[in-house]
RNA sequence: GCCAUCAUGGCGGAAUUGGUAGACGCGCUGGACUCAAAAUCCAGUUCCCUUUAAAGGAGUGUCGGUUCGAGUCCGACUGAUGGUACCA
C-alpha cells in the first residue's frame, strides 16, 4: 500500500495558494533573507528534471528559515522574450505572445505541482509592457550616462555636456580633442557625434556575427550555442548599439574577490575579462613621420623584435603598404574581412601579406619589415604587434614559414625547433643607452620599461579581453529600443513619461529580407513626426538581447506593481543583497556578467544602494541520464517531471534530486534511486498512521529510550546544520537513520514524532503538512509551527568507543566513560588481549593518547 | 596548449578541525510472511586468505614525502569533467 501522495498533494498545493502562505512583506522587526532562482524560459518542452534540483534546493532552505521565524522572499517569474518563440512565429505564424502565454501556463502548473514555496503575488514576466517598461528606462539610463574614469564611475551626460562647456576636453580621455569655445560652437549633431563617444549604451559600426538562417546578429558568446545547432556564422560590418561594459574590467575583477560564489565561476569571469599587463611601445616609419603602436607583454624582448605585423583590419595599412605590395595585400584583406573569427582560429596554420613598409626597431635601430596577418586581431590591444620569432610560438610559426629572421635575446633552452617563451636570462640586448644584458626576466622588464618612458618610446599598459557588449537584435520578439533616428541626422530617446514603448502588433514574423529586424515592415510604428518641429524621423528597429530582461528582474520582485519606479528605494533597502542565487553555471559569463554590469551603473547612478547584487552564488550540478550521458531527447533518456511526480508524488522527486548527492555535483538519474526515498517516505507514513488512515497508537507520553532520544538530538542537530549548508544528501541520510531506528521502538514519545515533522517538512512539505494535521494541530504547519531545538548536552553518549592502534593499525576497541583520563585509557588499552599479543617483546617507543577517541602505540 | 575542478565498493555517495574508511540509498544474496507473486519485514554484503568463528593481510587514480597516525596535508604523474583558445 502506497500512501495516498495523490490525494495529500493537490489538497496542499491549493491550501498554500489559496492562503498565501508564502507572501513575503516587509516587517523590519524580522531579519530578512532573499533567496533567487534564475528564473527560467518557459519552452514548449516543459519543465526539465534539471530545474527542480535548483528549485527544491532553495525551497528547502527558505521552508527552514521561515520556521526559524526569518523573513524570506522567494519569488519566482519568466525569462519570456527569445528566440525559440519568434522561429515558432515563422514557421506557424502564431503570434509569438501566444505561444508565450501558453508555455508559462504550462511552466506555472508543473512548478506549482512540485509544491515550491514561491510568492505568486511578485511573479514578473519580462514580456510584460508593465516589466519592459523598465527595462527601457534602464536601457535610457545607460544611455544618458557616461563612464568617468577618474573617479572610476558613471555619471549622468548632462554632466559631461556641463564639463565641455566649462572646460573642452583637457581633463578628459578623448582621442578627439576640443576647446570649450570649440564645444559651445559645434551643432547639435556635432555635439551628439562627440557625446555618442562617451555613453555607456552606443552606436557603432563594427564586425558583427551575422547569421542568415536567424535573421539577426550574434554576440560573440552567443557564437558557439548556435553554430553548434548547425547554424552558419558570417563576418559582417554593421551599424549596432553596444554597451560599455569595458569599463567596469577592473571593478569586476576587484569586486568580485568579496564574493561568495564558486571558485570556478570567478575564474571564468576572470579569464573572460583577461587582465594583462604590458607595455604599448611606438615604432617609428622608416619612410615619414608616422608611428605604430604595438602592445606587448614582452618588452624585454623588444631587442628580439626582427618584424612587425599588422592586423588586417589595421587603420595604418594603406599608408605603409608600398605599390608594388598593394594589389597582394588588397586580396588578402578581403579574403581575411569574410572570415569569421572562429574560423581564423581554427585554422593554426599561418597565412600574411608583406606590405613593403619598414619600421625603425627603437632598441636595435634596425629597420624591420611590416606584414599584415589574420593571426593578429584588430579587436585587442593596438592591432598591431612586433614580432619576436624566438620567444612566441606564433610568431615563431609565422617566420619559419615566411623566412624571416629569427634573433634570441633570452637566454634558455634555445633550439631551432621551438620558440622559447619561459623567464632566463637577457642576452643580445644592448645599445648605447640600456642594456638588459645578464638581467633576468623580472629585472629586463623594469630596465626596458624605465627606458621606454624615459625617453618617451613607449610606457606601460594594462589591457583587456573583455569587448563591449553587442547589444541590439534584429528581432521582433524583444524589447524595442526606446531610441528615434531623425532625418536631419539627430537621434533622441524617447520620454520616459511615453514608456512603455509596446511593439507592433505584427501578423508576420518573417525577416524584412535585409539586416534590419521585422519591426522595419510595421511602417505605422517606425515612422514618426516630430509634433513641434515636423521633423519626420524613424525609430530604432532594433531589440534588446534576451539578456536585457534577465539583468534587473531580481529587482522587480521586491516591488513587482510599481508604476511610478521599477523599485522603492525602501523596499530595496529592506531585501537587497540577495542572498542566495542558485542557478545553472551556463551562465558564468553571460547573465551573470551583464547582470552585475546593470547593477553597477544603477549603484553609480544611486539607483540601487549596494554594488553587487548576488552574494552568495551556488550551481546546481547537470542530471544526467539514467546511461550517465547527458539528457537529450535524440538519445531517449529523458525523464519527464510530470511522470515521476504522477508514479510517485512530489515528494518523492524532490527528495531524490536531494538525496542523489552534492547539489554542485553532476550525476546521473536513477529510477531505483527515485523508488528508495519512495519507500522512506512510505515507511515514515505507516509509522505514524495506521490502515485506516487514523494516527498510530504506538505514540505515547512516555519518554524515548536514552539512546534514541541521544540519537532525535544529533538528528535536528545534524539536518539543521546541513541545510545551513546546502548540504541535503546527508540530511536526509540522517532522517532515514533516525526512521530506521524508531520502527524498532516499542513505543515512540508523541511531542518527539511531531518535531520530527517539522523537521521532515522543509524536503517533504506535503506528507509533513498532513501527518501535522492528523497529530491534531489545528491550523497548517506553513502557518504555525517553528523550527524545534535540540538539547547539546544531549549529544554525545556517557560512554564512549575508545580504538587502540599499535603502530597504527587498529588492533582493538573497549568501551569506557566518557572523559576517562589518558593514564586509564592506557592501562585499559594494555590490558586488552590483542594488544598484548602485538606488544609483547617489544619496547614502547611512544604513546599517544586521545581523549574520548584512541590510543596509539609505537613499539619496536 | 592554457586555466579551474575532481578521482573512495557492483552503482549514487558518506567520512565537518589529520584519529574506527565505505554512513545512507540502490543493487545483489539468504530468510520470514504467502497457494504463488507483489508489497513488507529480518539478516548479510570493500577485496583476499582461512572459513564456524576469532585472528590476519590488502585497500580511497599512480608514485613519492611529512606524521605516532593521511581519503584528508605537500610534491610529481595519470585520467576525467567544465571553461577557453592565434588575446601578443
Amino acid at each position: 500500500m502506497q500512501y495516498p501522495f495523490s490525494d495529500i498533494e493537490p489538497k496542499w498545493q491549493r491550501y498554500w495558494l489559496e492562503h498565501g502562505s508564502f507572501a513575503a512583506s516587509e516587517d523590519p522587526s524580522k531579519p530578512k533573507m532573499y533567496v533567487l532562482d534564475m528564473f527560467p524560459y518557459p519552452s514548449g518542452a516543459g519543465l526539465h528534471v534539471g530545474h527542480p534540483e535548483g528549485y527544491t534546493a532553495t525551497d528547502i532552505l527558505c521552508r527552514f528559515q521561515r520556521l526559524k521565524g526569518v523573513n524570506v522572499l522567494h519569488p519566482m517569474g519568466w525569462d519570456a522574450f527569445g528566440l525559440p518563440a519568434e522561429r515558432y512565429a515563422m514557421q506557424t505564424n502564431i503570434h509569438p505572445q501566444i505561444t508565450t502565454e501558453q508555455n508559462i501556463s504550462n511552466f506555472r502548473r508543473q512548478i506549482q505541482m512540485l509544491g515550491l514555496s514561491y510568492d505568486w503575488t511578485r511573479e514578473v514576466n519580462t514580456t510584460d509592457p508593465g516589466y519592459y517598461k523598465w527595462t527601457q528606462w534602464i536601457f535610457l539610463k545607460m544611455y544618458g550616462s557616461w563612464y568617468d574614469d577618474r573617479i572610476q564611475k558613471a555619471r549622468p551626460v548632462c554632466e559631461l555636456e556641463a564639463e565641455l562647456a566649462a572646460t573642452g576636453t583637457q581633463h578628459l580621455t578623448c582621442e578627439e580633442h576640443c576647446t570649450a569655445g570649440q564645444w559651445n560652437a559645434k551643432t547639435t549633431l556635432e555635439k551628439q557625434k562627440l557625446l555618442d563617444r562617451f555613453r555607456l549604451a552606443f552606436i557603432s559600426e563594427i564586425p558583427v556575427n551575422w547569421c542568415e538562417a536567424l535573421g539577426t546578429v550574434l554576440a560573440n558568446e552567443e557564437v558557439a550555442e548556435w553554430t553548434d545547432k548547425g547554424y552558419t556564422v558570417e563576418r559582417k560590418p554593421m551599424r549596432q548599439w553596444m554597451m560599455r561594459i569595458t569599463a567596469y574590467s577592473d571593478r569586476f575583477l576587484k569586486d568580485g574577490e568579496s564574493l561568495d560564489w564558486p571558485v570556478s565561476t570567478l575564474e571564468q569571469q576572470k579569464n573572460w575579462i583577461g587582465r594583462s599587463e604590458g607595455a604599448e611601445i611606438d615604432f617609428q616609419m622608416q619612410n615619414g613621420d608616422a608611428q605604430i603602436r604595438v602592445y606587448t607583454t614582452r618588452p624585454d624582448t623588444l631587442f628580439g623584435a626582427t618584424y612587425m605585423v599588422l592586423s588586417p583590419e589595421h587603420p595604418l595599412v594603406d599608408a605603409v603598404t608600398t605599390d608594388a605590395q598593394r594589389t597582394a595585400v588588397s586580396i588578402y584583406q578581403m579574403q581575411a574581412a569574410v572570415k569569421s573569427e572562429l574560423e581564423r582560429g581554427v585554422d593554426k596554420d599561418k597565412t600574411g601579406v608583406f606590405t613593403g613598409g619598414f619600421v625603425i626597431n627603437p632598441a636595435t635601430q634596425k629597420p624591420i619589415p611590416i606584414w599584415i596577418a589574420d593571426y593578429v586581431l584588430m579587436g585587442y590591444g593596438t592591432g598591431a604587434i612586433m614580432a619576436v620569432p624566438a620567444h612566441d610560438e606564433r610568431d615563431f610559426d609565422f617566420a619559419k614559414k615566411f623566412d624571416l629572421p629569427i634573433v634570441y635575446v633570452v637566454d634558455g633552452a634555445s633550439s631551432d625547433a621551438a620558440a622559447f617563451t619561459g623567464d632566463g636570462v637577457a642576452v643580445n640586448s644592448a645599445n648605447g643607452e640600456v642594456s638588459l644584458n645578464g638581467l633576468n626576466t623580472a629585472d629586463a622588464m623594469k630596465a626596458i620599461s624605465a627606458w621606454l618612458e624615459q625617453s618617451g618610446r613607449g610606457a606601460k599598459a594594462v589591457k583587456f579581453k573583455l569587448r563591449d557588449w553587442l547589444f541590439s537584435r534584429q528581432r521582433y520578439w524583444g524589447e524595442p529600443i526606446p531610441i528615434i533616428q531623425w532625418e536631419d541626422g539627430t537621434k533622441s530617446p524617447v520620454d520616459e513619461r511615453e514608456l512603455p514603448l509596446l511593439l507592433p502588433d505584427l501578423k508576420k514574423f518573417q525577416p524584412s529580407g535585409t539586416t534590419e529586424s521585422p519591426l522595419a515592415l510595421a511602417e505605422d510604428w517606425v515612422n514618426v513626426v516630430d509634433p513641434a518641429t515636423g521633423m519626420k524621423g524613424r525609430r530604432e528597429t532594433n531589440t534588446m538581447p534576451q539578456w536585457a530582461g534577465s539583468c534587473w528582474y531580481y529587482l522587480r520582485y521586491i516591488d513587482p506593481a510599481n508604476d511610478a519606479e521599477f523599485c522603492s528605494k525602501e523596499k530595496m533597502a529592506y531585501w537587497m543583497p540577495v542572498d542566495l542565487y542558485v542557478g545553472g553555471a551556463e551562465h558564468a559569463v553571460l547573465h551573470l556578467m551583464y547582470s552585475r554590469f546593470w547593477h553597477k551603473v544603477l549603484f553609480d547612478l544611486g539607483f540601487v544602494s549596494t554594488n553587487e547584487p548576488f552574494i552568495k552564488l551556488r550551481h546546481q550540478g547537470m542530471i544526467l541520464g539514467e546511461d550517465s550521458r547527458k539528457m537529450s531527447k535524440s538519445r531517449g533518456n529523458v525523464i519527464n517531471p510530470d511522470d515521476v511526480v504522477e508514479e510517485f508524488g512530489a515528494d518523492s522527486l524532490r527528495l531524490f534530486e536531494m538525496f542523489m548527492g552534492p547539489l554542485e555535483e553532476m550525476k546521473p538519474w536513477s529510477t531505483k534511486g527515485v523508488e528508495g526515498v519512495h519507500r522512506f517516505l512510505n515507511r515514515i507514513w505507516r509509522l505514524y498512521v495506521t490502515e485506516e488512515g487514523t494516527l498510530t497508537s504506538v505514540f505515547t507520553d512516555a519518554p524515548a529510550a536514552a539512546e534514541f532520544e541521544r540519537l532525535y538530538h544529533q538528528t535536528v542537530k545534524k539536518v539543521e546544520d546541513d541545510i545551513a549548508a546546502l548540504r541535503f544528501n546527508t540530511a536526509i541520510s540522517q532522517m532515514m537513520i533516525f526512521i530506521n531506528e524508531a520502527m524498532k521502538q516499542p513505543s515512540l514519545n508523541r511531542s518527539m514524532m511531531k518535531n520530527f515533522v517539522v523537521i521532515l517538512s522543509p524536503f517533504a512539505p506535503h506528507i509533513a503538512e498532513e501527518l501535522w494535521e492528523k497529530l491534531g494541530s489545528a491550523t497548517a504547519m506553513s502557518e504555525s509551527a517553528s523550527w524545534v531545538p535540540y538539547d547539546p548536552s544531549m549529544l554525545v553518549s556517557d560512554e564512549v568507543m575508545i580504538v587502540v592502534q599499535v603502530n597504527g593499525k587498529i588492533r582493538a576497541k573497549f568501551s569506557a566513560p566518557k572523559d576517562t583520563d589518558d593514564a586509564e585509557l592506557k592501562k585499559c588499552a594494555y590490558a586488552e588481549p590483542n594488544v598484548k599479543a602485538h606488544t609483547d617483546g617489544k619496547t614502547i617507543v611512544k604513546e599517544i593518547v586521545i581523549r574520548n577517541k584512541l590510543v596509539n602505540i609505537v613499539a619496536q
